[in-house]
RNA sequence: GCCGGUGUGGCGGAAUUGGCAGACGCAAGGGACUUAAAAUCCCUCGGAGUAACAUCCGUGCCGGUUCGAGCCCGGCCACCGGCACCA
């Protein structure tokens, strides 16, 4: 059979569409299966090997489901608001609706051009406004329950972009977009309350099948910590400064105190303070230190006393200075710490620099960690002394300052509110209306959506203003609850807003009622497999299962955690083993792989590369490899024989075996290595039968379907291969009734024995000593012991 | 610094979870077919050693457990990813 996939892949990419087999049928009574990949970001670049690779693993699990019966649900889509369309729009003036439109055009064709069993039927596209009216309803349901909030604090602010970023978009003090360095700026913006679901996505991450690295990171970055509130006694004022510490029990070691350079009860005590001068002078010193220096700069302590201001420790009475300094952060905690030099490295080389007492409380308390956190033997503490264990000391500690009425135990959480603004015109609008009289009101519903007015000008403001505020028939409104005239909020939402729910969205796309029927959502929630990069984990993974837990609470979707399953694909590398960029100029572009060999052998490539997980870098000669794999199973048709080997039997059965588990644990390398066996068993016979070569097609269709379909028809086959029944096999004929042992003298393998599995031990170790060069080995010495596993080995230890 | 991961031929990678290390593919070398090339097919392919066997060495490094270790334990080294003055 001559394959040429240039005609033959667009063929069946197009009878798969008119025929519909794809599409997901809703209440189907087949047993459902719910396949999600992370949708993409449509760039005007196109598509990168990294999507190829990280669509081909569910798609190859999905039509294999698909063969065993299941109804699937594959569905795709387009998170297309952001910044890079607006910024092409900017540039070319062309508006970002077009700009996506084009790109989203484009993507679609070369999606389909990898043959991709995607329900097409289903497609979202968040900018479009009969999707984004729901982004904007949950919004308004986050605000009305109080969980969507504005606040003026300081924010992450990026000079470049002239926008504020969330902590997860500023991760390492850079810009998430332009890589510039982030700054601090004080602002009125938009948090959603995502600490309040910290405990909740905590409990969620036990009851999903997360891989542990997923869960751990997701878990650190929640960085959930138990501790206690302290309240210190400001000398001789009724005040007091509250501390948050994880080890209460170190109460009697505290020297000093710390705050940072921000805390509002430094201007409040500014005239008590007499050494204000100095206190402003180091506070401008810490607002101009960039994040750079802030990071690399971190080990050198550097603070202000305050003089005139002192606290006092509330276990011992002692007086005990008070300064200001950078490493305590006024975002964490109550951004005043109780500083304890004995058992803590930073407060140690604080104490150091500015000479302040040290006093050791925990017997053997390793200074080397950064806080120590290990069990001791209390000591120079009071009604502590002589506890061994930090659990005993603690408790006894928090009763105690409970009963005195100056602490309480608390936790505390690393993650902090989401900042939910950003000052663009490609996003979600904000549905809110500034009321002079009313304060803040939501937009109604029936008035949803609210829609992004057509503008001129998409830079944005100076100072970081959107560019929805320059239009002024957007901004004039009436305030929907008195009439009165009212101004419209101008930001917009962030690009992670529409990829929180697109899931939900896919269970029933073009419902114009409800973000999804509630029928529909039961039917196919949750998620059952959900593939995409570990660059999500902190980011997308949080925010869409807080989303889903709001939604969850409001009884509007079905189950508590939006997916049962996550896994992640590992990158391709360029040739040089280097990350792939186009400064490098080791980038890969797909479409020049299909169209030099086509889609199937570019599908099989990526997964045969090597661990689904992993990292591997590209090699063309490798996936020419994988084409002649291709060209040799095509050439295979046209030599088959009426009856089939039975030798190939036993092979053919365990290659179904190993295939069908292989796909389902994301083994796609060792599925491919095993058809790349068979079909050498199969050419190695010469006498293929033609029912056993079926077979084969239909293990080697999730992964190359356009070839398995030409075959398919030229043998004159039914309908699709792509719906056929997948093989089973017969268990016993994946059993070898005799099998190859290695025969060991002292542990070291000498000889191969071809053995019954089921052999005994007696047997076995009479026929290995019979066997010439073992007899050689062992004769004239005494075989102390005798270790046989059954089909494995049989080990002969003499002396 | 902390958390997670990885380390196997010339290369990408396998190894039923403690049982013949190197499956499968690539590259390389040799041969067949061809006027020639491409394509295809056959053979060799971890290192030392041998005419060929035999034998020895070999899974980042050092040590341990075991009849037996790529896999388990202890201690290092290197690289990758994440977090980072989080009290």
């Amino acid at each position: 059979m001559e394959y040429n996939f240039k005609t033959i892949e667009p063929k069946w990419q197009t009878r798969w569409e008119k025929a519909k087999i794809f599409e997901a049928v809703d209440f189907s009574e087949k047993p459902k299966f719910y396949a999600l990949v992370e949708f993409p970001y449509p760039s005007g670049a196109g598509m990168h090997v990294g999507h190829i690779k990280a669509y081909s693993g569910l798609e190859v699990v999905s039509r294999k489901r698909r063969m065993q019966g299941y109804n699937v649900l594959f569905p795709i889509g387009f998170d297309a608001f952001g910044l890079p369309a607006e910024n092409y729009a900017i540039k070319t003036n062309t508006h970002p609706r077009i700009v996506t439109d084009n790109n989203i055009k484009h993507f679609s064709e070369q999606l389909k051009s990898v043959g991709y069993s995607f329900d097409w039927s289903r497609v979202v596209d968040t900018t479009d406004e009969d999707y984004y009216k729901w982004t904007q309803w949950i919004f308004l349901k986050l605000f009305e329950k109080g969980l969507a909030y504005r606040d003026k604090t300081f924010v992450n602010y990026c000079p470049s972009c002239k926008v504020v970023l969330s902590n997860e978009d500023s991760q390492g003090g850079k810009c998430d977009i332009c890589h510039s360095d982030v700054i601090q700026k004080e602002k009125e913006v938009w948090y959603l309350k995502i600490t309040e679901y910290a405990d909740k996505l905590l409990e969620g991450l036990e009851e999903v099948d997360f891989p542990e690295n997923v869960r751990i990171q997701e878990e650190n970055w929640i960085g959930k910590s138990k501790g206690a509130f302290v309240k210190f006694l400001l000398d001789g004022a009724e005040e007091t400064l509250e501390i948050y510490t994880t080890r209460p029990d170190t109460l009697f070691g505290v020297t000093f105190m710390v705050m940072a350079p921000e805390h509002p009860l430094i201007d409040k005590y500014k005239d008590r303070i007499t050494n204000m001068d100095a206190v402003e002078a180091y506070r401008a010193e810490c607002q101009k230190k960039s994040e750079f220096e802030r990071v690399n700069l971190v080990k050198d302590k550097t603070g202000v006393k305050l003089e005139g201001l002192s606290a006092i420790n509330p276990v011992n009475g002692k007086k005990i200075p008070i300064f200001i300094a950078d490493y305590v952060m006024m975002g964490y905690g109550t951004g005043a710490i109780m500083a304890v030099p004995g058992h803590d490295q930073r407060d140690y080389d604080f104490a150091k620099a500015f000479g302040i007492e040290i006093i050791e409380v925990i017997k053997g308390g390793d200074l080397t960690k950064e806080a120590y956190a290990g069990d001791g033997e209390m000591v120079n503490s009071g009604f502590l002394n002589g506890l061994m264990k930090k659990s005993e000391s603690i408790d006894k500690m928090v009763a105690w300052l409970e009963e005195k009425g100056i602490g309480r135990a608390g936790v505390q959480y690393k993650m902090k509110d989401w900042a939910f603004n950003r000052q663009r015109y490609w996003g979600e609008p904000i549905p809110i209306v500034h009321c002079p009289v009313c304060g803040m009101v939501g937009v109604p519903y029936d008035e949803l959506p609210l829609r992004l007015p057509p503008v001129e000008n998409f830079q944005p403001g100076e100072d970081g203003e959107s560019p929805l505020a320059k239009i002024d028939s957007f901004v004039n409104c009436v305030c929907p609850k008195c009439g009165g005239p009212a101004k419209r909020e101008t930001d917009t939402m962030p690009q992670w807003a529409g990829s929180s729910w697109y899931f939900l969205r896919y269970t029933d796309p073009h419902n114009d009622k409800a973000f999804a029927d509630p029928e529909k959502l039961k039917y196919w929630m949750n998620v059952d497999w959900y593939n995409g990069g570990m660059e999500h984990v902190t980011r997308h993974m949080i925010y869409s299962r807080f989303w889903h837990h709001f939604l969850y609470d409001l009884g509007v979707v079905p189950t508590f955690e939006p997916y049962k399953k996550r896994t992640a694909q590992g990158l391709i590398l360029g040739p040089d083993g280097q990350k792939m960029s186009k400064s490098r100029g080791n980038v890969v572009d797909p479409l020049d792989v299909v169209s030099e060999f086509g889609a199937d052998t570019l599908r099989t490539y990526v997964l045969f590369m090597g661990d689904y997980g992993a990292s591997s870098p590209w090699n063309d000669a490798s996936m020419r490899g994988c084409k002649r794999f291709l060209d040799r199973v095509a050439r295979l048709a046209d030599r088959l024989a009426e009856a089939g080997d039975p030798k190939l039997e036993s092979p053919l059965h365990k290659a179904i075996k190993k295939v069908t588990s292989d796909i389902e644990e994301m083994k796609f390398n060792t599925a491919i290595a095993t058809l790349m066996a068979l079909l050498n068993d199969f050419e190695a016979s010469g006498s293929v039968g033609r029912e056993q070569y079926v077979t084969f097609l239909k293990l080697l269709c999730p992964i190359a379907p356009h070839l398995c379909e030409e075959i398919w028809e030229s043998l004159g086959k039914e309908g699709f291969i792509s719906v056929a029944a997948w093989p089973e096999y017969d268990e016993a004929k994946t059993v070898d009734r005799t099998v190859e042992i290695s025969v060991q003298v002292n542990g070291k393998p000498r000889e191969v024995l071809s053995i019954a599995v089921d052999a005994d031990e007696a047997e076995a170790s009479a026929l290995g000593q019979a066997l010439p060069k073992i007899a050689g080995l062992i004769a004239g010495k005494k075989i102390v012991k005798t270790i046989y596993r059954a089909g494995k080995i049989l080990n002969f230890v003499v002396k």
